[in-house]
DNA sequence: CCGGGCCTCCGAAACGTTTCGATACTCTTA
DNA sequence: TAAGAGTATCGAAACGTTTCGGAGGCCCGG
């Protein structure tokens, strides 16, 4: 492997001089280093990361840490950090799992963006004494270094249950996402708290897991063991929606006359499903720049303000 | 920052001691290393990844490289490599656009996968002289170091075309995505030898660019010029296919009883849309898995041998 | 002709690890 | 009791960069 060593040589010049060349500084006249920079080419050199970050002591790359790559939201937001990081010169790298604990803790990038509950608040206070800043998405954490930027559920899922309720809906349930997530528990309370200004009672609650098949699950046991449903399903989020809706066509009820629907992220599919599903949209690539940029004002130790993401009820057929 | 430095003093060993009980050198006494990791681990130390990779010459990690984020077709590909990934002590970084071909110049990983067309074989050439080995999904490049994992499209797209022709289409059109790609090239291969054995006219081609709203604009266009219609659009994917039918449908015609259509990958979607839709199922979890057995395997200099993926016919409704 | 300033360039230390090749001990065993 | 074999530990070099603090050489003004 060509290193720095042998391009000096090569140039007969020294590597101290090699390397300023190759970072354009001002002190090599511009046909020392333009010969450099040819010899350099020419025998195919690139600088060695793991060299240049142990030296300077930074990577120049930010981690994004998410949960899966299957979920159906988080494209646009990787896309919205995309495009806001492509236009600094920080290298963007995404993971999951447990590699995204040692990327954190070994220090393999400046900064990271989280939205992944397996890595628990303890784990990342701890890694927040070395590892700063951290931007978390998924849950609410009072630690210097770590900044919390969430969609603003409450109000939105307020707003649907109040829609919902202006409807004339009586019986009312609510479809739990993963229970100790913060976007369920605050979508929840949002929920509750529209229900519990307009002196209503709560149906029934059930338990899925934020995924389309643990909709379709509860629908079948529900009818299985004849247990009476609600008019409406409020669900956690689109997919649950979706495979509610699919439990239900499936034992022949029609939406939304027999029972209303109700999601929450307006994934694609939400206006591919028949009938088109009325959810709260929530614009992830816009919130995805936002937080780039904020990363950014934070490695700049710039002051931020962070702000929540707003959701727009958007109103389609399922109800 | 905890280095190794300052664990060794507060153990009052030197540093190759601490070096050897982190990492399990049987030549530490059980007690003495479980007193240094006590140590390590009430200090906060981490080791430095930068450190280590430029001592040790590799990362033990691997790096996915892929043209965005937005796709539907990646997620079950990159959980599949994941999955595999994760049972080994690889890590696994991901990422796109200008930031992929930094990362490999500069060796931040021991192997790349890379299915992002705007990194060209030039480019990737040069890389693999660094950097290797290299698993490319979207292209065909004889290369040392450069291993080819590509999906069967030719005989998958061949197959559909077969079936369309047995049922009796005439005036059958093919879909191009973007033209110069790996994928488009292939299926539409599969598709001409599959016309030009049954003695039939390919009745037009048109060109979209992959995405559902390119599929959209196709129709829209031909409508307004007036041109005659085929009877059957074969679109290069599902989404282009998708964004068909919404084209066909926005002018009022009903698919499968005006005009059939054909897709090709079987993203979520196809089965949510109305009428379903007949396209080609890619096992891209399945293909994932195999693609970072193998280049585990490389990583371990054991011979591997390269197939292609399968691709199977799912007849639904669209035509 | 001398001193100072600028322009080019260079040597060497440092970043935080790993690992080779010792060096002291402590036991055995003859 | 001395030699040999382990055992536990250590010092120092090396990985490939960046960057500080010069050092020579040149030109300029006085």
């Amino acid at each position: 492997m060509a290193t720095i060593k042998d391009v000096a040589k090569a140039a007969k010049v020294s590597i101290s001089t090699v390397s300023y060349a190759l970072n354009g500084d001002p002190r090599i006249p511009e046909k020392t280093a333009s010969m450099i920079n040819a010899i350099a080419q020419e025998i195919g050199y690139f600088p060695s990361a793991a060299a240049r970050n142990l030296k300077k002591r930074y990577t120049q790359t930010i981690l994004v840490a998410i949960a899966d790559f299957g979920g159906p939201v988080y494209h646009n937001l990787l896309d919205g950090i995309h495009h806001e990081l492509a236009m600094s010169n920080y290298t963007m790298i995404v993971s999951t799992g447990k590699s995204s604990e040692n990327l954190l803790k070994e220090r393999n990038a400046d900064g990271a963006i989280i939205t992944d509950i397996r890595i628990s608040d303890d784990s990342l206070r701890k890694i927040s004494k070395n590892f700063r800043p951290i931007i978390v998405l998924d849950r609410e954490l009072e630690e210097p270094g770590i900044y919390q930027m969430t969609i603003d559920n409450y109000r939105a899922m307020r707003e649907m249950t109040q829609t919902i309720i202006y409807e004339g809906y009586q019986k009312i349930a609510f479809v739990h996402g993963v229970k100790d997530s913060h976007d369920n528990r605050s979508r929840y309370q949002g929920f509750q708290n529209a229900m519990r200004h307009a002196n209503m009672e709560i149906f029934e609650e059930y338990e899925g897991n934020f995924t389309k098949e643990s909709g379709t699950d509860i629908i079948r046991k529900l009818l299985k063991s004849k247990q009476p449903l609600p008019e409406i399903f409020v669900a956690a989020n689109d997919e649950m929606a979706i495979g509610i809706m699919d439990g239900l066509h499936e034992a022949g009820f029609q939406i939304p006359a027999d029972y209303g629907v109700s999601g929450f992220d307006d994934i694609e599919l939400s206006q591919y499903v028949k009938p088109q599903l009325t959810t709260v949209r929530i614009d992830h690539f816009s919130w995805g720049k936002d937080i780039a940029a904020t990363i950014l004002s934070l490695l700049k130790k710039q002051p931020v303000k962070l702000q929540m993401q707003p959701g727009k009820v958007i109103i389609r057929d399922s109800f």
